[in-house]
DNA sequence: ACCGGTTTTATTTTT
DNA sequence: TAAAACCGGT
């Protein structure tokens, strides 16, 4: 059955029936852009362009998913629908160096460094220059490293930090080779570098992907440019869709200018704007709108909507941050009660991960289910760590940065000076560390007899991991290593011990899903005529650990009825019917980077203090809420043990005031209405019903909090 | 080399 | 406040 466009208004009709040449969506917030790049998706499947030939970028994984199953339905569920590529960037960049390993110098299984991976090799490298690896701030070095690799503005030239920086970068790239590893950074520069040299593959992809689309235009960086634009060549069939009062991470290189300036990059290029919102009432969009108003340099556009103006936008004081956390516990439940907006329609939004816990306590205390998206996953805590360093060195001994982690651990009496004797040798023999201690365990001394041991160890499981029945063989290495008892003997009290060991039982557990899932999307494709290319990550346990450094912590587990906590940034692309935006205090929203002790004004040289990015993220926020908008924010926060007083943020004043209803919760708490407290009474059965062991009681809110397990 | 207790230090956002 | 870094005794 064919596309029904009728439903489009003229603006997202022209988007979806412009199919060739370059064109630019403006789509404020609300303005239905996902529904757009699905039709004209589908759209252009109907006009015989084949699946294969269509590439469409998305900004996260899990945004890349939802917009597969949106054209898939769309189209009718077609298998041919399903062969469209949707991808990040960084998927896409995994599966040109995936299929071109050779040329640019990487084994077939290279490793994806993480964030912490990354700062353990500078760190090792400033420790190789015999620099004093506490003057220098790692993070802020890995940021440097990043600009200079991905091209961005120069720094000053006399910063001690680009100094540092500029002279590890030539080695920050051997150690990766070495390792035949990659960052985040080379899943972009290395298709570019293996375009600029071999044209013959740029013409092969070119030829491949004909029409390409990308979503979040507004977020990408200069590497990312670049290759659309070789990508785009001659043909020009480029698609960007984007918002430039939505551009929130410059922090990461994404620069504005790019949808800004889209029409100079591609001269002749069609400029569409959606501005209708469907999503929020009239007070909502009306109060964002006066926000996102005051930057200055936008692109004209003036959003507006036919539903009613809905209830005003709440503005709510209260004396301290767990006041402020009780308080929007007690409201969803009240809201939930008296509006029958289902906790799955709510969420929690806030600047900062760290103002997560206290609406956790909140919440866990009012018997509300929520879920806890991003922020410290199942794969930042350290046990978990220890255990993929132990999958990956096993896998790849190359891999320094897992095997020098692990080696020690649980203590095996291969200890620093062993070590560092080891990396001695490696640099005098310019060998890897597994060299050496494969090869001349001699030479270790007294060490000799671990060392040994360790290196069976190793080469015992790199070969079963490697192959079928991986997962098997990861709790074998578990348990024989001893890495249950290492985790409990580091914790401190009997919970920690048991949230540890819960923790790697789920990444085994995962592992155990993850083969099985695998085996038999093998068996369907073997049965499936075409023997499909369509794999983009390498097969097996390598395959896992790939997708774990890009994928991380995108909650796949629906996770049943919650309410939702997450960060601002977290929040883009998705909405609720009722929206708290948490914190609204100078220093926090605007974020002023460093220390905001007092007056939450301290200004860095560099980069802090965004205020037009800050602005935005405000407005993100705000736009998220279909019916209901509720600021909050705390006279007094307590931060690093100690209560510090707080100012409103700045972007209160923004909003006119008619279209608020202040609440001042200074004074003492009043009783709470009926219905929180039978609510609360409720809850508090159904958490005594579920200690005791009956099955899950059937009304809402059990009391389990829910941490998405992905 | 290892262990336990003590001190310091860090706090943005994430592919 | 909590986790990481550090120190000194065994």
């Amino acid at each position: 059955m064919p596309l029904d466009l009728s439903l489009l208004n003229p603006q997202q009709r022209q988007a979806v029936l412009t199919t060739e040449g370059p064109v630019l969506v403006l789509a404020g917030a609300g303005s239905g852009k996902t529904r757009v790049i699905a039709h004209r998706v589908v759209h252009l499947l109907e006009r015989g362009v084949p699946a294969k030939a269509i590439l469409a970028v998305t900004f996260t994984n899990k945004a890349a998913a939802e917009m597969k199953e949106r054209i898939a339905r769309l189209a009718g569920g077609t298998p041919e629908s399903r062969r469209v590529l949707v991808s990040t960037f960084h998927a896409f960049g995994v599966r040109v160096v995936r299929e071109q390993h050779g040329k640019v110098g990487l084994p077939a299984r290279f490793a994806i460094l993480d964030a912490g991976d990354q700062a353990a090799l500078v760190k090792r490298l400033l420790r190789d220059l015999k620099v004093d690896d506490k003057r220098f701030d790692v993070g802020r070095l890995l940021g440097i490293l990043s600009r200079l690799r991905t091209g961005g503005a120069p720094g000053h030239p006399d910063d001690e930090y680009e100094l540092c920086a500029a002279e590890l970068l030539p080695k920050y790239e051997l150690g990766l080779r070495a390792m035949g590893a990659v960052d985040f950074d080379d899943l972009l520069i290395l298709p570019l570098k293996l375009f600029a040299e071999h044209p013959e593959a740029l013409e092969q992809y070119r030829a491949r992907y004909r029409y390409l689309i990308v979503d979040e235009y507004q977020d990408t960086n200069d590497p990312q440019l670049k290759l659309l634009e070789l990508l785009a060549g001659l043909r020009r069939n480029l698609c960007v869709v984007g918002d430039d009062d939505q551009s929130i991470y410059a922090w990461r290189g994404a620069q504005v200018r790019h949808i800004q300036q889209f029409d100079r990059k591609f001269p002749g290029c069609v400029e569409i704007f959606l501005e209708q919102n469907y999503r929020s009432n009239g007070n909502i969009l009306e109060a964002a709108n006066a926000v996102i108003g005051k930057n200055p340099g936008r692109k004209p556009k003036r959003l507006w909507t036919d539903r009613g103006r809905g209830p005003n936008v709440r503005v709510v004081a209260a004396p301290s941050d767990e006041e402020e956390a009780k308080h929007v516990a007690d409201e969803i439940i009240r809201i939930s009660y008296e509006e029958k907006i289902p906790p799955r329609e709510i969420a929690i939004l806030y600047r900062t991960n760290a103002q997560a816990r206290p609406f956790e306590e909140a919440l866990r205390l009012a018997g509300v289910r929520y879920r806890v998206v991003g922020g410290t996953s199942l794969f930042d805590r350290k046990e978990v760590r220890d255990l993929i360093a132990y999958l990956k060195a096993a896998l790849n001994p190359r891999d320094e940065i897992a095997l020098l982690r692990i080696v020690n651990v649980p203590a095996r009496g291969i200890g620093d000076q062993t070590v560092a004797k080891a990396q001695e040798l490696t640099r005098a023999r310019k060998c890897p560390v597994w060299d050496v201690f494969s090869d001349a365990p001699a030479e270790l001394a007294h060490a000799a007899g671990r060392i040994v041991e360790f290196v069976a160890l190793m080469r015992k499981y790199g070969g079963r991991l490697g192959a079928k029945g991986f997962s098997e063989a990861a709790r074998e290495l578990v348990e024989e290593v001893g890495l249950f008892e290492e985790a409990r003997r580091g914790a401190q009290n009997v919970a920690a011990q048991a949230r540890k060991l819960e923790a790697m039982e789920a990444l085994l557990r995962q592992l155990i899903e993850y083969e099985k899932r695998e085996e038999q999307k093998a068996a369907e494709r073997s049965l499936a005529s075409g023997a499909d290319d369509g794999e983009p990550f390498a097969s097996g346990l390598s395959g896992y650990l790939n997708r774990l450094a890009l994928d991380s912590k995108e909650a796949d587990g629906e996770g049943g009825d919650a309410v939702t906590l997450m960060t601002l940034h977290g929040a883009k692309g998705l909405e609720w019917r009722c929206v708290f935006l948490c914190g609204l205090e100078e220093g926090l929203l605007p974020h002023s980077g460093r220390g905001f002790d007092d007056a939450g004004v301290e200004p860095r040289a560099e980069g802090a203090l965004n205020l037009e990015e800050e602005r935005r993220l405000c407005y993100v926020g705000m736009t998220r809420a279909r019916e209901r908008l509720v600021l909050t924010r705390a006279v007094e926060r307590v931060k690093r043990g100690k209560p510090v007083p707080r100012t409103p943020s700045r972007f209160l004043e923004d909003i006119p005031p008619d279209l608020v209803d202040l609440i001042d919760l200074s004074g003492p708490r009043p009783a709470a209405p009926k219905a929180v407290q039978e609510a609360k009474a409720r809850s508090f059965f159904a958490s005594m019903t579920e200690l005791l062991g009956d099955p899950e009681p059937a009304g809402q809110a059990p009391a389990r909090p829910g941490r998405a397990p992905r």
